[in-house]
DNA sequence: CTTGAACCTGAACATTCGTTCAGTTATTGT
DNA sequence: ACAATAACTGAACGAATGTTCAGGTTCAAG
């Protein structure tokens, strides 16, 4: 019986259990979950993933950690191509909400209408998500309000004051004259194909 | 004292422990996170925040939703804007992995470099999320071996066989002579700005 | 075959868990 | 002001928790 394989079983079987459960599994779940008799096992078991980094201990209680959790085996780049079955199980997973929001407070994602910022590369149907609350950087890609309408823009800062610009050439610059309301700046935009 | 606001205010030390511990608090522990007395008090929470669906109770013990882990707000297209405090709290939360990833087994996560996919959107650091292992059906972007380089393409099945296309005119298309290796179909596009 | 290490069984243990109860305090509507 | 309802305190409870111990199995190396 082979050992390593045995070990990824045990987490892919502990991977699904946290996802439909929400929840960590207790010693006498995973009696039943590893098929082991007794609870000693377990602890051996719960010892080497804590090892590995799978799960940790928090005020005695086990936890699970983002290599848990976390659903998505983050890679090189494309022209490096896949990993051998090997290596792939030694790539690091992540989480992509950690990854991609900073504050979740003040975070929304938005659906995409229009295609002012096309050229950008940033398509209607694609989602934004969005950091309220922010003072937008010159060139920030920002959530805009102009005449009672929201439009996404690049927020530009020159010597006349501050201009929204699509990334489109169909339509043009706005430059506005008393009240300008931002509603955020884009942190990432997002498509589902 | 103000009653929704007080509950909005323990959910969010309910997040940050859950966020920070990677579990959620036992009763006794809710005692200080949320200056109580009596674990009846607890008790009685729990209870709310089950039926507002922020945990849930999987075999007796608490679980965490992804009302509660789900960090970000899905509000509706850009058109609408952003809504005041008062709706703010009633958004939908979601999970990024949960909403992108369908099979966290063979899901991976790719840096794309080139230009070759720009007119379809897909910009050089763009994050790609490949799905290894299923046949793409017409149309789709692969992430595909050719001459011993794996570049993105789109995968399209005419009466001569299977062509790889770029989405940028200054290259051309592909038609693979005798083997083509299909690493996986692209998912999901992710910039992060 | 023997030895040693890794892994497991099964039982015992103190500790902690979530629940329940009776009674008090705070908050609300009339 | 008063009654009704909700929310909380504090203590008690059995059940379940994770840990530990002594002893068994398995398996590969010498």
């Amino acid at each position: 019986m082979p050992r390593i394989l045995d070990l990824q079983m045990k987490i892919r079987s502990l991977r699904r259990f946290v996802k439909t459960e929400g929840r960590i599994p207790t010693y006498r779940e995973m009696l039943a979950l590893f098929e082991y008799r007794s609870k000693n096992a377990v602890h051996g078991l719960v010892k080497k993933l804590v090892h590995f980094g799978y799960v940790r201990k928090s005020r005695g209680k086990l936890a699970a950690t983002s290599r848990l959790t976390g659903v998505l085996k983050l890679l090189g780049a494309v022209q490096a191509g896949f990993p051998s079955p090997a290596e792939e199980e030694l790539a690091d997973t992540i989480n992509l909400d950690e990854f991609l929001v900073e504050r979740p407070d003040t975070t929304y994602l938005l659906t995409v209408s229009g295609d002012s910022m096309i050229e950008a590369g940033i398509h209607p149907g694609d989602l934004v998500l969005v950091e309220k609350g922010r003072t937008p950087k010159n060139r920030d890609i920002v959530v805009a309000q102009v005449d009672d309408e929201w439009t996404i823009k690049y927020f530009i800062k020159d010597s006349e004051g501050i201009l929204l610009q699509p990334a489109n050439r169909k339509y043009e610059s706005i430059r506005p004259r008393r009240f300008l309301t931002i509603g955020g700046v884009v942190r990432a935009v997002i498509r589902k194909l």
